[in-house]
RNA sequence: GCCCUCUUCGUCUAGCCAGGUCAAGGACACCAGCCUUUCACGUUGGUAACGCGGGUUCAAAUCCCGCAGAGGGUACCA
């Protein structure tokens, strides 16, 4: 492995709303790029948008964080040299680098009001360029700003573009030359006095020492403008290493909510855990050669590298998350996917919150005899509501198929009757009883097997009848079998109404 | 419109930089068989891709050019 412990990345989310899939990416390969290299990974909040930066969303965002497991190094929760973490609470830095823009003549105050700036972008737009600012304000003179300040306009500060291009070299996608004549004079302060994300991201990556940038394509653009201002500032730039697009659809689009969910926080409560959350996001655009899917953490530190990271944009496939998922849940040992459950019973009022540890031993053989059904925790429910509560229907189609043909109340009353008279009432017993009734009937197995399935647990597919049999005990067993029968003869009168 | 980026099976990808071993490999999904008390699991097999057009070369998925398509950006959002 490579160390060079000087490596420092950040994930810089900024808090307007749940921690959604691409972010969790984008977390993820900062994190492993900082444990590859055995440098530091920072969590910097970018809550700059005073318009939709939340609270709630920044707990929200550190929660799923942990819960993925990507702990941080730096940052609001477990301190670091570069306090305070959060942008909104660092203006005093900020305005060190802006003063130092204005005084060397690299930025300036620009008094357009809205309605101007709308005119002006509206005419560039009709000359088929892209600026949407024409440096107006660039060379007001001292009797201008009088002007406009007496008219009590708040001027927003803006950069000056350079006249040579911009270089961008990009880790992942190569280098790109940007013409200053597709950059403009990009705003850096509002008019109420805010500093904007294009600054602060750059002067907190200066600020903290950021060697790589490692972000969404989404922020390509904007890398052109940070590095303008990087140079304006004579300040030496990280590297950048942009991260294609997390998308939503083979049609391309961006992942939004008409995919699906697009919150880790979402996953979760659909019952996906972290691991397999982890090896997917790992894979979309990741790739450690031609064969390797499932990678463990330590995998994926070791080998992890930007050079095997793809340009083009990964379609989420929860197909594909769900095969890990059952995958990692079966990994996990009774116990561990015992406790993974639990929640999920509770949610659906199948287990008290405050169940007992007395039924902790039966728990865990409920789940056993599930086996390897799950695809997601919250499955549970289905596999297993029958041994929770007696209140289950039995499905119509299920019905027709089994509980119409030949004879199944005398099928199930002998099958009842067979485990009436067992007395010591442990699996190998049931199992090889019923055998032996199955053998001395003469229709197939299945004939039997299903209906007593209906009987025992509404369904038709699901845990080992044997092993249900046991769980339910005698009792219950005999009575739900009673249950079916006396429902049989209403199967014709129901059908017909 | 303009700027930037991308383009291998339905999906995630390997291969591309250093052209031949690729009549393109793996995985998910899908289909079929086997296994089986159900459903799953497992197992065996199958369908399925180099966006298009030029060029360079003995040879191109790989290099060059053009086109098309897709995505991102185009804010006093990030």
């Amino acid at each position: 492995m490579e160390t060079n412990s000087s490596v420092r990345v950040r994930f810089a989310p900024s808090p307007t709303g749940f921690l959604h899939i691409g972010g969790a990416r984008t977390a993820l390969f900062n994190w492993l790029f900082a444990k590859h290299h055995g440098g530091t990974y920072i969590l910097r909040i970018d809550d700059t948008d005073e318009q939709r930066s939340t609270q709630e969303s920044m707990q929200q965002i550190y929660d799923s964080l942990k819960w993925l497991g990507l702990d941080w190094d730096e940052g609001e929760t477990v301190g670091g040299d570069y306090q305070p973490y959060v942008q909104s609470q660092r203006r005093k830095i900020y305005q060190k680098y802006i003063q130092n823009l204005l005084e060397n003549d690299n930025a300036y105050y620009c008094y357009c009001t809205p309605e101007e700036l709308s005119q002006i972008r509206e005419h560039a737009r009709a000359e088929n360029r892209n600026q949407s600012y024409n440096g107006k304000c660039r060379n007001l003179t001292e009797k201008d700003h009088r002007k406009f300040e007496a008219e009590g306009r708040k001027p927003t500060v803006r950069i000056k573009v350079p006249n040579q291009p911009i270089l961008v070299q990009d880790l992942i996608l190569g280098e790109t030359q940007i013409a200053p004549s597709s950059l403009q004079d990009e705003v850096i302060v509002k008019s109420n006095g805010a500093p904007l994300y294009n600054l602060t991201s750059i002067a907190d990556d200066i600020e903290m020492q950021v060697t790589h940038v490692i972000r969404g394509a989404d922020h390509l653009n904007n890398t052109s403008k940070q590095i303008m201002i990087a140079n304006a500032l004579s300040a030496k730039i990280p590297q950048f290493a942009h991260l294609p697009m997390v998308l939503g659809s083979s049609k391309g689009e961006k992942l939004s909510k008409r995919h699906g969910a697009t919150s880790v926080d979402q996953y979760r409560k659909d019952g996906f855990i972290p691991e397999a959350l982890i090896n997917f996001l790992v894979r979309l655009g990741w790739s450690l050669d031609d064969k390797t899917e499932i990678l463990s953490i330590n995998d994926m530190i070791d080998n992890f590298s930007l050079s095997r990271i793809g340009k083009s944009g990964s379609v989420f496939d929860v197909k594909r998350l769900e095969w890990l998922n059952n995958h990692y849940i079966l990994k996990l040992n009774l116990a561990k996917r015992t406790s993974a459950v639990i929640p999920f019973l509770q949610r659906d009022g199948l287990l008290e919150d405050n169940f007992s540890n007395e039924e902790r031993p039966w728990l865990e053989k409920i789940v056993e005899s599930v086996g390897d059904r799950l695809t997601t925790l919250a499955d549970i429910t289905t596999y297993t509501k029958f041994f929770f509560t007696d209140d289950f229907d039995y499905h119509p189609k299920d019905v027709k198929k089994w509980l119409t043909k030949g004879d199944p109340v005398a099928v199930l009353s002998g099958a009842r009757d067979t485990l009436l008279a067992i007395e010591n009432f442990d699996l190998d017993t049931v199992e090889s009883k019923i055998k032996d009734y199955l053998n001395k009937l003469e229709i197939k197995r299945i004939q039997v097997m299903q209906p007593l399935r209906l009987a025992l647990s509404g369904q038709t597919f699901g845990p080992d009848l044997f092993t249900i049999i046991i769980l339910l005990g005698q009792e219950k067993t005999i009575s739900r079998i009673n249950r079916l029968i006396d429902y049989i003869p209403t199967i014709n009168k129901r059908s017909a109404n």
